[in-house]
DNA sequence: TTATTTATTAAATGTTGTTTACAAATTGGC
DNA sequence: GCCAATTTGTAAACAACATTTAATAAATAA
């Protein structure tokens, strides 16, 4: 009758966290010698080897021949696998679809990008991503841990289950981490696309190392975002936490297809935008057609760019008053239109924000892809698996 | 030179984590003997009496008398000390403050209760908490293992620091907790007053036991916000996190004190809700007074009700869809107002949250004080204290 | 050759949890 | 009234594992 779903605590536990431990000191610090991470860590050097040596042994480490001139005997450094192990990333957009293969460390590798356009059904989806990434784990004789997905839309975290997608109707209710676990025999994790791109910044990004509470605000066809609170994403209940796009921005505004009016999505959005462009020339336009005709100097899109910009400006704000994150970042292309948008943009989420939440909050355009966010995220799952009640 | 912060994994790390373990299990089950925590958790009898035995001596647990009939030799059980230990609470409000003392199970002492005007300046205050804690502290011959505070306003969090408090200026800048500990050599801790109330439910609460994902909204001068996820309180790179009160939800609204206009603050609160009555009966009246002539007939306030509640439901249906809580607790006294105004509450919200997110979801009125809150806070806080890097 | 740094090995010590056995304290039945 | 059954709690023995210190080997620069 054991009601505990905890980890038991046994002695072999403090091996296993010391081996996470040191991992992620790798992680950090990038190849290293054992006696580096002796002295960054405070644990002993013994202890530290026989870490070394299991994760070599797993094939989370591999041995590097870099030697750096120095006085005495030179470092045999470690670091995280490259060639002998890969991970995959999967990511799932509306339109087209994608694969990449990647060392432990996160780099992408050359020539390990596949893509495709998204099939019609869901079998087919799962066929073609399998394909792939069995040739991607045939490629080279790495061998492959496991895999990530980024997957739009509302994602059950527990149950890995897609919910509600609108632009990807045929995953919901589907599992495509399990079934692609099934077809290839890895481990597979699927993240929302927004908490995707917190973990590519978190872990590849450039934005410094003090990323511990922070938020992602993805604006493309919805806005969406991802929070990292305390080193780990933000998840709710089910796992829905995060759904911006329909919190209500204007009480009176348009008629949203969540049966709601005035989302933050349909007044500040690329399709909002474009919407709202379209709706002035008398022509239906899609966002690329419009930032096309504002680069080419057709048109201008001053006004729409403004009222597009108050709005998100306001959901901005509600996330810097709600999450006090020490970074926001902001992924989009609606800042192609106009290179002061941004500044602009900053402006007024500093009127609509309580200042000294404000004044915390560094705002920045995000660096990451998608890619190294599903790559990031099977990475950081294997490194939690390590220690069964990880952080 | 070790940049690590986390604790040293050491050997005698396990046996803390089990004295942890086992104290939760007995503030989850109540008093009980050392073989039902056994069975319980799992942990090996002897173990399980090693960390009792620990823990009695810390003073954490103290030995309980009862004794129900069974078949074999009678439990000898224990439980959270009440009579040679107890723990205070400090909640500091805008008019008045209280010091309560309570045992370690939570139960608020009888006759524990203190109550005074809130004093002009802060070092009154302070000196006004020590003499009643003090008083408190030598009452019954229990040891006082440490002080919670429920502080309104803008707390950092990691210096344990007051920072903006519109209705409290005098605590701006300033560490109660951290002035309270050199006075009376115990150790405190600061809670804003919605993640005291988030406590007082996770802990003490009726809300059953699955408490790891929820949102307390504390409805009253202003409109204040705690979050509790994945069984952490939610607190942001300084612990502003929570601060939905100056979230926007009118572009074109009301001024706020904050220098935005149109925040939820401002829409929806006790005052907004109190000004706009006043507004139209050209008086101006507190909440108080708006409530007591309702009751008593007087006056009719169903539009601006309808008002105030409609822009409430916004700000609800922002944390539905943000934070995916399984509960949204509600404190506020403006159901006072009208008995249906809580279910037409919850309709509004529905029509202005993401459907799977609302479903998700239940909303309910608290139960919980700030009394408790702060109780809740310090010793969740010993809790932790037992293993240096705890969850 | 000496100094220096790295990494491993060996020995000593201490911690943990578990199993096994046993004592303690009660109920229930004869 | 007494003995068996039952349940609780502790003690001792044991094995696993960790950390540390010290010693040793290895590999290079000076």
């Amino acid at each position: 009758m054991n009601h505990q779903t905890s980890s038991l605590i046994q002695p072999s536990l403090l091996g296993k966290m010391n081996e996470r431990q040191v991992l992620k000191i790798i992680q950090k610090l990038g190849p290293s010698s054992r006696a580096e991470v002796t002295r960054y860590s405070g644990i002993s050097a013994p202890t530290v080897s026989k870490a070394v040596s299991s994760l070599l042994e797993l094939g989370l480490l591999e041995e590097d021949d870099v030697v750096e001139p120095a006085r005495g005997r030179p470092a045999k450094k470690v670091r995280l696998a490259t060639e002998s192990a890969q991970v995959l990333g999967v990511v799932i957009d509306a339109t087209q679809c994608r694969v990449v293969s990647a060392s432990l460390d996160g780099a992408l590798h050359e020539g390990g990008l596949r893509q495709f356009s998204t099939p019609g059904s869901y079998d087919g989806l799962i066929a073609e991503l399998a394909q792939h990434a069995t040739e991607l784990m045939n490629a080279n004789g790495a061998q492959t841990f496991g895999l990530g997905i980024s997957l739009p839309g509302l994602i059950d975290d527990r149950q890995q289950r897609g919910i509600l997608s609108p632009n990807l109707p045929m995953t919901n209710g589907q599992s495509p981490a399990s079934d692609l676990s099934d077809r290839l025999g890895v481990e597979c994790v699927m993240l929302q696309e927004a908490d995707a791109l917190c973990l590519a910044e978190r872990h590849y990004g450039i934005a410094g190392d003090d990323l511990e509470d922070f938020a992602m605000l993805d604006v493309s066809t919805g806005v969406g975002l991802g929070v990292c609170s305390g080193g780990r994403l933000l998840k709710g209940h089910r796992g829905l936490a995060g759904e911006i796009g329909h919190i209500t921005v204007r009480a009176d505004g348009r008629q949203c297809g969540c049966g709601n009016v005035g989302c933050l999505e349909t007044e500040a959005s690329d399709s909002a935008f474009a919407w709202a462009v379209s709706n002035r020339l008398g022509e239906k336009l899609h966002i690329g057609e419009v930032l096309a005709r504002v680069q080419s100097g057709e048109i201008s899109v001053a006004k729409e760019l403004e009222q597009t910009s108050d709005y998100l400006a306001i959901g901005m704000a509600a996330v810097i008053n709600l999450f006090n994150p020490s970074t926001l970042f902001i992924y989009g292309r609606l800042f192609e239109a106009d290179e002061t948008l941004f500044d602009r943009l900053i402006e007024k989420t500093e009127n609509r924000s309580l200042t000294p939440s404000f004044a915390d909050c560094r705002i920045v355009q995000a660096q990451g892809s998608k890619r190294h966010g599903a790559v990031a995220g099977i990475v950081q799952h294997l490194t939690n698996s390590l220690v069964p009640g990880a952080v």
